[in-house]
DNA sequence: TTGAGCATGTAACACGTTACATGATTTC
DNA sequence: GAAATCATGTAACGTGTTACATGCTCAA
C-alpha cells in the first residue's frame, strides 16, 4: 500500500495541500520515484479520509479541498516508516530488454544499447533542473529530499555508464565474430 | 505488456520449457529484473498460445506442457525490441520512504537507512551467486545475460555506496541540531 | 469573451497478488 | 507408503492505466 502512504506523507510534509497540488507533487518531485495517475490520487485521498487518516481542512474556489493529517494519520505515517519493511518490486523493462537482444541483429541491439545511455543521460540533466527549481530553503522535505534526489542522480550517472560499457561488450563481440 | 513479453522472449530462448520451468527462470534470474507469479505466467501461456505467438511442442509426464514459439511469435518479439521503445515506470519504495523520514526521530532514520545499506549489500551477493551458480558455457542468453548481471551488480553497488553516504549525512546533522 | 489553467470525479479495463485446489511422479 | 517435488490451473481481490466527464476562475 505505498500510494497510500506516499500521499498520506505529503499530507503530513505540504500541509494545506489539494489533490491537484499533489498531483503536480507526484509529476515533479516524484517522478522518478513513484509513479500515480490522477485518478489514482483522488481515489486514494477519498479512501484516506473515510479511514479519518487525513480530513478537509478548508475548501477553496473552484471545489478546491485542503487536507491535512489527523493524528491517527500521523501515527500511521510513523508506523509504516518504523514497523513495517519496504519491499523491493523490480520491474525494469529497460534491463529486461537486454536478455532478449540476442534475438536482433547485433547493430540493433548497438542502436538499443546507446538509446538507454541517451536516456540515462536526459533523466540525469531532468534531476539536475529539478535540483535547481526547486526552493530548498522553504521546503519541509529539504534535508531528506536532498537526499533522494542525490540517489536519483547516481543511479541515472551509473545507468548511463553501464550502458556505455555494454556498447564496448558488444562491439568488442562484433569484431572477433564479423 | 512487458510480462507476456518477457515470457514470450523466455520460450524463444529456452527452448522445450515449461510453465513451471519458466517460474524458476523468474524467480532466479528475473528475480531483480521482472517479477512474476505463478498464476500470471500460467495465464501469460495460456494467452501467447491462444494468440497463435507460442504452442505446445510436446507433453511429458504429469500433466507437462512444453513450449516452443512459432514463427509469428518471433517476429512478435522482434517487433517489440526494434519498434517499441520501454517505458520507464518508477516505483520504489525504499526511496519513497526517504522522503518522509522527517517524520520520524533522528535515530529511526539512521536505522533506516542502515538497513538499505545491508539489503543492497545482500542483494549484491544474490548476484555474485548467482553469477556463480549458472553455466554460462552453456547458456544462450550467455553475451546479454552477463551484461544485464552486471547493471545489477553495479545498482547494488550504487545503491550501498549512496546509503552509506546518507548516513554520514544525517549523522552530520544530528550533530548539528544536538 | 475566450482560453488557459485550476479542480474534481467516475467507469472500464488491464495487470498483479494471494490463496485455494488438485493431482502425478519420484525418491527414500 | 510418506514426503518431496513436479506440474497445472482458477477465483477473489487489490492496484494501476486510460479515457471520459464536468465545471469554475482568472487574466488577457
Amino acid at each position: 500500500m505505498s500510494l497510500r502512504h506516499a500521499v498520506l506523507g505529503l499530507i503530513v510534509e505540504v500541509p494545506g495541500c489539494s489533490g491537484y497540488d499533489l498531483l503536480k507533487i507526484f509529476d515533479i518531485s516524484l517522478a522518478h520515484v513513484w509513479q500515480a495517475t490522477q485518478s489514482q490520487i483522488y481515489g486514494e485521498l477519498g479512501k484516506l479520509a473515510a479511514d479519518g487518516l487525513i480530513e478537509i481542512a478548508s475548501e477553496g474556489p473552484r471545489g478546491r479541498k485542503e487536507y491535512a493529517p489527523t493524528e491517527a494519520g500521523r501515527d500511521e505515517l510513523r508506523r509504516w516508516l518504523t514497523e513495517t519493511s519496504p519491499r523491493r518490486v523490480t520491474r525494469d523493462e529497460g534491463i529486461l530488454r537486454v536478455f532478449f537482444l540476442g534475438s536482433v541483429p547485433h547493430d540493433r541491439a548497438r542502436d538499443y544499447l546507446r538509446a538507454q545511455a541517451v536516456e540515462a543521460d536526459a533523466g540525469h540533466d531532468e534531476l539536475i533542473d529539478l535540483e535547481h527549481s526547486l526552493d530548498w530553503s522553504q521546503d519541509t522535505m529539504a534535508e531528506f529530499g536532498r537526499i533522494a534526489l542525490e540517489f536519483g542522480k547516481r543511479y541515472m550517472a551509473m545507468r548511463q555508464e553501464w550502458a556505455e560499457w555494454a556498447l564496448t561488450q558488444v562491439e568488442a563481440r562484433s569484431q572477433e565474430t564479423g
